[in-house]
This record gives C-alpha cells, structure tokens and sequence, in this order.
DNA sequence: GGTTATTATTTTTTT
DNA sequence: AATAATAACC
C-alpha cells in the first residue's frame, strides 16, 4: 500500500491535514501554504485513510482556484484511482446538481442560463411596461433582484420581507420587475447565475430525499474561501452535511472581498457558533512573501477593526523595500512600469512571475499598450469575458436555441442573424401571437408560418433550420457539429459585411474560430460527456477545465500578467506592481459617496500587496482622465499616514528622484540627443 | 425592413 | 471618451 508523506507539512498545517472528522476551521493567513494544506489533506484521506474518492467534495470560490486545486490534487495523486473526486465551484456544482434534478420544480433540464445583459434586457422590458412617470435605473432593480435570491427572498415573499420598505419607490418598481422578470424565466425555461444557488436550495428545501442523498455522497465536505460565502450557500453547506458533520472550511477573514456579492463575512467569523465541536487551527507563518513587504501588508490591514486577532510572521529577511512610485498620469505610469519589466526580463527574470494588479479593468488598456509597443509577451485574466464577445455571444445563443427552442431571448438575438427577412415588425406579429396562444415564440412561428404571406417562407426556414440542427447536435460529434453550423448560415460572410476595417473582421473572425477550436478542446477532454448542454454551460460559467490542453500547445501562462485585485486572491508572483493605488480608485469612489464598507477597499489592497513574495512596486498618478476630463488625483489614504515608519520607499518618478544628480544629467543628455537623432 | 444620426448615459469588483 | 438607446431617415 501507498503512504502520502505529510513531513512536508509544517505543526498546524499537518494537524489541518490530519483532522478529518467534525467540523474544522482553517484560518489561513495569506501565504501561509493554504492550497498545500488541502490538497495534502484531500492525499492524505484517498490514500492513507483509503476513503473512496467520491465521496470527497472540495468547492471553491472562482474556477481559477478550482483549476489549481484540481491539478496539484492530481500531481499529489498521480499513481492513485481520484477520479471520483469532484473538484468544483458553487456554481458548477449546482448545474450539476440542476440538470439532473430540476424537473421538479418545474423547468426542462436543458434550461437556458442568462447572463447580465440577458438580465438587464428583461429588466427594461418590465419596465417599459410599469408605467410611473418615473423613470428606473435598470441596473440598480437587478441588484436589488440579486440581493433578495442571495438572501433566499422569491418574488412572492419579497413584499413581506424586511427587504422591503412601501415608501420607497425603487421597491415598488422592484417588486413589480421581480414578478415579471421571474414569469419570464421561467417561461423561457432559463436560470440566471443567482438562480442556480436560489433554485439548487429551493430543491433541497422542497425535496429533502435529494438533499439527503447528495449528503450521504460527499461524505467529507472542504470549503475554500469561506470568508466569501453567502447566505444561500451557508444553507447549501447545511443541507450538504445534514447526514454528518465532516466540513472542512478554510478562509481568511482579513481577504473578504465579495460583499458586493452577497458574501456574508460572518459565516467565518461566528463558525464556531454555528458547528459545535469545532476545532479551530491557525496557520500564520507566511512562505510566500519577504518580511518587508509582510509588515507594510500588516500595517495597511492594521486600521480595519473587525478582525480575528493573528499576527502573520515571515522568516525570508531581505534589505530591499517595498516601493511607492508616483507617477504624472496613466501614461506615463504604464511607461515607466513596462520599461522597469522589460529590463527585468533582459536580465533573466521570468515574465510570467511578474504581475500588474490594478482595481477595475479599464485600468489595463495603457499597460497592454505599452506591452504590445515593447513587444514584450502578456496575459490578461479576466476583462471581457470571452462569452460577453458579440460573435461568441451570438453562436451561443444559436446553441441555446437548438438546445432551449423556449429560449425567446436567444432566439430573438439570433432570428434575423444572419439577416434573413425577419425583422421587427415580423417579430411583433409573432410575440403577439405567442401572447395570445400562450405558447412560446418558436412554437407560434412553428404552428402558424403564415401569419404574414411575405414572409412565410422566412420563417419556414428557419424553423427547419433549428429543428435540423437539433438532430444534428444529437448525432454528431460536438465541434464537427458546431463547424458545420457556422458553415450552414455563412457566419464568416456575415461577419465580414459587419465591418469595414481588415483588422477588425480578421479579429473577429479569429473569435468565431477561437470558439469552434473550444469547442475541439472541450470534446477532446470530455470524450462522450461532450454534450452540447455542458459546452454551453463550461462557457458560461467560465470554467477552463481544458485549460490545461490549451496551455500545453499555446504557452497561455507565459507573459507578464495582467489582472485585477479581485481575481488575484490565491495566486503568489515573485514581482507586483500594484498600479492606481490612489483615492478615489483605492478606495474607490463608489465606496466612498456611499460612506460604506472602506474595509473591504482596504482588505482589496492587502490582498494585492500579500501576492507579491519579493519584490512589491506600488504606484499612482497625480492626473487621471476621467468621463472625458482631466481630474487631479491623491495618493491613497491606506499609504498615508505613516510614511516615517520607512515601511516603503516614496519616488516621484516624474521628477526622477530615483536618480543620483549625475544620473539625472546623464539621462537629459541623452534624451536630447536621441531627439536630435530622431530628426534626422 | 434596414441604415444612419442624434441623444443619453456611463465606470467596480465575478459566478 | 466611448457606448448604448432612440429617432429619423432611406
């Protein structure tokens, strides 16, 4: 038999790792070896305790983190059977759980799953039709929707609910919306992405023989990220482990950062009262970061008074100290930031070990500029969503169609693309149609083709066309399926008559043969579990399970990377550049005209400061464009303060303090110079 | 039925 | 500044 080596493990890590009954709090400061702790724990269970994989379950927060579990879990594991372990994230395995369950409450399991804009264009629907002189912000009903399902409110309880206040108008508007918008849905057949925690709680409510058999499967239960858990997915944990009490849940409440989410940090902070018996173990050496860099994090979090005491320590002592670099504006501060990689690289640094973290995406633009000048390889994580492309976004919802023909959103996207005769005012007669005969829009244009003469044969067409398909997706293989769809509607030539400039058609057309070759992948890993419905859904959840295949052939991970805060959490580079740490950014506005919650924008710059393991380089721009005008701009207030304490190294790099006064002549000089050369 | 011009609105973070 | 929604046009 197989021992798993738990030496390499340190006192609290290998007591975490060894606790396998009854509930168990890990709370793991950054860097303190977290992921190592469960992946040697999940080892440790298959291959010492011989417990069947299957009955392991481990969720995460983000795919990424599912991804990187999943494969060090599997270089732990490598001469042993794992296949039964299911890795996930909440939302995975709630689809999961959906498709096979959720007949009974009422939907097809091949359910269409919309996504924000999906959301917002129903919203203006209800709307439009809630008619108050008044007029709403879409996008602050949808939020307040989220809220409620993040808090297992339905459109019925919603007006007895504390959520609600009579007065006020956004919750009358709301109200109304939440009705029509859920009699959409589920007219449609669809789910949105709060739904499929809403409605996987709902079945286990309604149906407790489900909840309880999904219990006795996952007989040992790991939580990663707790600290970002919600309300609905506290309560899927208790159905999860109604049948037993082996939960495992690891977080760190010091990197919070979802509240926006409906994360609730007090599902960590009160674990104790919530499981009794729990054992609590405290991992606080930190591996990953130098001490200098550990003591400014610490100082930054320092300030935040809700806290669960613990004091991070470092042993890797170095000289050199973190950096604050200001800088004139974006410009000038990707410039200065690229030309500092770049000599990094020259000099036999790794790009990909070099990370600029940056608050919201827009914030990358000047960076991926000046990268692509230098010609110097990047990533970017995150940004716009591969699905959220306007092609990709249409050949999905072709897929939904095929898939969900009661999809009226999808299909009402795609009706006249390519166009083919059937515009708004054909659309009109059949929604009215569909109304009156209460049968979906593609069951009126199926029944009734010759509502209007002209365009019977339109509609014939294209009713044919869906129909096809769906046998075709059912007896072919999924990318020869795809391609030879795309090929049927002359995709390519629509896409070539949408714009006019080369490049652009040729970037286009890159993104629907990105999609066919995701769709190669995804056949190629998933073999017969290949099915058009799990294509979908990998897309819309995000999840790169293939990823792997794809970084094989691609070199995905090599470049310097690019990506926000948020999505930084559990990853670790040798060098940061922590970019825009200003007012108003971090912090960002929006926080701070609401007076709320600062603590969360302070948690966000930890994070960012807590990935770096030697080298941090902070900056921010005394201008900044913003809606069209220049805007004067402040150091963040999580820097101030405290800069006699020499916890970092303030330069203004636009005066090129970081220069000796020999230094400074030396680089005019040959700045002028290179300028004379340049007009030659 | 489709295209273009004008106006209004927008900027946080992710599944 | 850039984009989406609406109105006016062909």
């Amino acid at each position: 038999m197989n021992i798993f080596d738990l030496s390499g493990l340190n006192h609290p890590q290998r007591q975490a790792a060894e606790t396998i009954d009854g509930p168990v709090l890990i709370l793991a400061g950054a860097g303190s070896g977290k992921t190592r702790t469960i992946t040697y724990r999940i080892a440790h269970m298959v291959t010492n305790l011989q417990i069947p994989s299957e009955n392991i379950l481990a969720v995460s927060f983000t795919n990424k983190a599912a991804m990187e579990m999943r494969e060090r879990t599997k270089a732990l594991l490598k001469n042993t059977n794992s296949t039964g372990l299911t890795l996930a994230t909440f939302h995975s395995l709630g689809v999961r759980i959906l498709r096979s369950e959720i007949t009974k409450l009422g939907y097809s399991r091949f359910f269409s799953i919309y996504d924000t804009s999906d959301q917002l264009s129903i919203v203006r629907e209800a709307l439009r039709r809630y008619k108050s002189g008044k007029s709403y912000d879409r996008k602050q009903i949808l939020s307040k929707i989220g809220l409620l399902k993040n808090n297992g409110i339905s459109e019925v309880d919603f007006s007895s609910s504390p959520f609600f206040d009579h007065e006020e108008p956004n919750d009358l508007a709301t109200e109304y919306v939440y009705h029509y918008y859920q009699n959409k849905l589920r007219f449609y057949n669809a789910i949105d992405f709060d739904d499929i925690l809403f409605l996987t709680l709902k079945l286990f409510r309604e149906n407790n023989d489900i909840a309880r058999k999904y219990s006795k499967r996952f007989k040992y239960i790991m939580v990663d990220e707790y600290q970002d858990t919600n309300h609905l997915q506290f309560e899927l944990i208790l159905f999860l482990t109604s049948t037993h009490d082996n939960l495992c849940v690891v977080g760190d409440d010091d990197q919070a950062i979802y509240s926006f989410r409906g994360a609730d940090i007090s599902n960590i902070l009160d674990f104790e009262k919530n499981f009794k018996k729990a054992k609590v173990i405290k991992l606080e050496e930190n591996y990953r970061s130098t001490e200098n860099i550990l003591n400014l994090a610490n100082r930054v979090i320092k300030e935040n008074k809700k806290r669960k005491p613990k004091t991070l320590w470092s042993r890797k002592k170095t000289d050199s100290i973190p950096y604050l670099w200001k800088m004139a504006d974006p410009e000038h501060e990707s410039q200065i930031v690229i030309e500092e990689i770049k000599k990094a690289g020259q000099s036999g640094h790794p790009l990909h070990e070099m990370a600029i973290l940056y608050r919201s995406n827009q914030q990358a633009v000047p960076f991926e500029d000046q990268l692509r000048m230098a010609d110097i390889p990047y990533t970017v994580i995150g940004g716009q969503k591969f699905y959220e492309k306007k092609e990709v976004k249409d050949l999905m919802a072709y897929l939904m169609a095929i898939l969900n023909p009661n999809d009226e959103l999808s299909l009402r996207r795609i009706l006249n693309i390519p166009n083919r005769g059937i515009g708004n005012v054909t659309l009109k007669k059949y929604l009215d149609e569909s109304q009156q005969n209460k049968m979906s829009l593609f069951s009126a244009m199926e029944k009734n083709p010759a509502i209007d003469r002209n365009r019977e044969k339109h509609i014939r067409t294209f009713v044919t066309l869906i129909r096809k398909y769906q046998g075709v997706f059912k007896n072919s293989p999924l990318p020869e399926a795809v391609a030879r769809f795309i090929d049927e509607i002359d995709y390519m030539s629509f896409v070539e008559k949408q714009y006019d400039n080369a490049k652009q058609i040729d970037m286009r057309k890159k993104d629907v043969l990105s999609f066919v070759e995701s769709a190669e992948r995804f056949f190629n890993f998933k073999q017969k579990e290949a099915t058009l419905e799990n294509f979908v859904e990998k897309v819309l959840l995000q999840d790169s399970q293939d990823k792997k295949d794809e970084s094989d052939d691609a070199d995905a991970a090599t470049g310097v990377q690019l990506l926000t805060l948020h999505s930084s959490k559990g990853l670790e580079f040798n060098t940061v550049y922590l970019v825009g740490v200003e007012e108003e950014l971090l912090p960002h506005k929006r926080t701070i005209v609401q007076g709320e919650d600062i603590s969360e924008e302070r948690r966000l710059c930890y994070v960012g400061i807590t990935r770096a393991r030697d080298r941090l380089v902070m900056s921010y721009c005394c201008k900044r464009k913003m809606y069209g005008q220049e805007i004067t701009r402040h150091k963040s207030r999580f820097l101030t303060g405290f800069e006699e304490d020499n916890m970092y190294i303030e330069q203004n790099r636009e005066a090129m303090d970081h220069l000796t006064g020999e230094e400074k002549e030396q680089f005019k000089k040959n700045f002028f110079d290179n300028l004379l050369k340049s007009l030659d």
